[in-house]
DNA sequence: TTAATTATTGCATTCGAAGTCATTATTACG
DNA sequence: CGTAATAATGACTTCGAATGCAATAATTAA
């Protein structure tokens, strides 16, 4: 009803004719306060308003129950659907995101800065590159760190990934059904980590295959690189039999340009697939043959592992790995 | 170097021979400290890692520099890059993002509580449906709102909005050179105050066009919902000639149904048009003649608005619509 | 009925930075 | 060189809730 600025618990103790500390404890749970004392002050405190100062509280009770999120410019496509789920899952347990964004190596002294600042009881990134120095940073804060979508082999802080050496070992094996001659393996940028090691697994395998007529082209994950690339390709050499594109969207872009520029058929003259399992992976005029990430549990990994260690601090790194689902589209040819 | 957990202002204070207060001057800029003092501290600050720490001073400093970013589950495609810059361009203020995800009405109650208690200077709700009684719960907290993409004809809160009307008679107007006479208007889910908006300016529009055979079909907005609404109407009816679609999501999944499932050609059996203006409209298989959304613009009336109404309270709720572009596909039939 | 327990309560302090105000050090200027 | 003006500084208080501790009230046991 009425204004409610700047209500105080002291207000309301004078209220109801309590002291502060009584008001404090009926807005905690399991503290021992008697149920007349509970409901008078209840009473008055939705009268007038009142609700807890969670900054103050936050001071003097550590942990501050905010979590940083950090998204990178780089984050794929499904990303709304990983921060919505993050943010559920953390609200569960009673946390909130505070949300920072990263465009480039630039602002990464800056985020740092805000990160200390804000007092943070732990950080999730999706899909940010962080040197080890960085890592060492965290650390030294006794700020909790879990990396999503990374897979850092010596990596001091944890990480949730899915099994990019499985999902791909089982394109590849879809791929060789109708034995490809000429690969094509279509990798995102170099200064991404995903990019990078889905690109070195690519070829590790193919190897293993026994195949060794292997191109690699860089794209930028975009639809644009996707079909750039292939074009690229084109002028100067014939279409490839199969092409491993990195995530879903180079590999829609490599499919539109097939068919648009070059009259090919997808997936008679070549094999295409993805790496996500985005939305639009599926739609009819693509129906990609891809890996579907499976976000709930990784992100569910991923918060679980964060509030274990923000709950015991010594606990040691772990890296999840989760597996994939193959999405057996319509993108490969039929033996 | 040094483990920096609770490194405090009186810490660095003691250490640099100095009094609290100076150690707090240093850090506000534009306050009356002497070269001396200044390097002292800050040569101590560093060496000792000490940050200030932002709850502290949220608590005596209001306002607090926290946000609410307010994201709802109908939140459409194209809000990844709406939050990115949302963050970035708050930042740029000096503002953070608080995240909340709101999922359904049941956990409305528990956000507003959030809400109060977190002392954000504002809020910005993504294509939320709020009540105009919890509008007045922002008024009586005085916390200024901004609702994206929404258009409430008594508002109390600010608000951005792309022009509907403007957009959609630019559709109207391209699918009329040829004169269809069967239209469907494929709308968004009625509980969504933009899908009801479109489709009644749709309506209205078409009625000043002189248009009377046209059909309302209701999907959720998703691909999904696109292709069932447009099998279910092909199950009793022919083919209509042109389909205005809420969103190009639904727009995507109309033109996959009809191409898979009937045979049907676009543009020319049928001409579809969406709005929003999302990446997939533009890829070569759909080629969506559409308005995109001046997603920058748009996030930068939004910030600005709150900006406004957070150092300025009294200043007056404005409803800022901006126009969007129309996008000339490959989905209408030419005449 | 009284002593011993246990449950409630309030007082005073704490969290960490910022701002007020009075005091002291500098600088400017006649 | 002395005085007025200004800059720099520190002691103390504030923001609002939480909590240790001591005091008091309510229960229980004897």
């Amino acid at each position: 009803m009425a204004k409610n600025k700047n209500v105080t618990s002291y207000d309301v103790a004078r209220e109801a004719g309590v002291s502060q500390s009584a008001v404090s404890r009926v807005f905690r749970p399991g503290l021992s306060v008697s149920k007349k004392t509970r409901d008078k002050v209840m009473e008055t405190a939705n009268r007038m308003g009142y609700r807890p100062n969670a900054i103050a509280r936050m001071l003097i009770t550590k942990p501050s129950g905010m979590v940083a999120v950090i998204v990178s410019s780089r984050a794929n496509v499904n990303y709304p659907e990983v921060l919505s789920q993050v943010s559920k899952q953390l609200a569960a347990r009673n946390k909130r995101v505070l949300l920072f964004t990263l465009d480039d190596v630039e602002g990464l002294d800056e985020l740092f800065e805000q990160i200390w600042t804000f007092q943070v009881d732990g950080v999730i990134a999706l899909a940010a590159h962080f040197e080890s120095d960085r890592l060492a940073q965290f650390e030294q804060h006794d700020i909790p760190v879990v990396l999503y979508n990374r897979n850092v082999p010596d990596a001091m802080a944890n990480t949730v990934c899915c099994n990019h050496e499985l999902g791909i070992k089982q394109l590849i094996t879809e791929l060789e059904r109708n034995n490809p001659k000429k690969y094509l393996v279509l990798s995102g940028p170099k200064d991404s980590d995903v990019a990078n090691e889905r690109r070195e697994i690519a070829i590790k395998l193919l190897k293993q295959f026994a195949i060794e007529d292997v191109s690699i082209l860089y794209g930028d994950y975009s639809y644009q690189s996707g079909r750039d690339c292939l074009a690229k390709w084109l002028q100067k050499n014939p279409a490839p039999d199969a092409i491993i594109c990195s995530n879903d969207t180079m590999a829609i872009g490599v499919i539109d340009e097939a068919r648009e520029n070059h009259g090919l058929h997808i997936p008679n003259d070549i094999s295409v697939v993805g790496f996500d399992g985005i939305t639009s992976s599926a739609w009819q005029s693509y129906q990609i043959t891809t890996i579907k990430q499976p976000v709930e549990q990784l992100v569910k990994a991923a918060v679980g592992m964060l509030l274990e260690r923000i709950e015991n601090p010594d606990s040691p790194p772990e890296a999840r790995v989760l597996t994939g689902a193959l999405i057996k589209g319509n993108s490969v040819k039929r033996p």
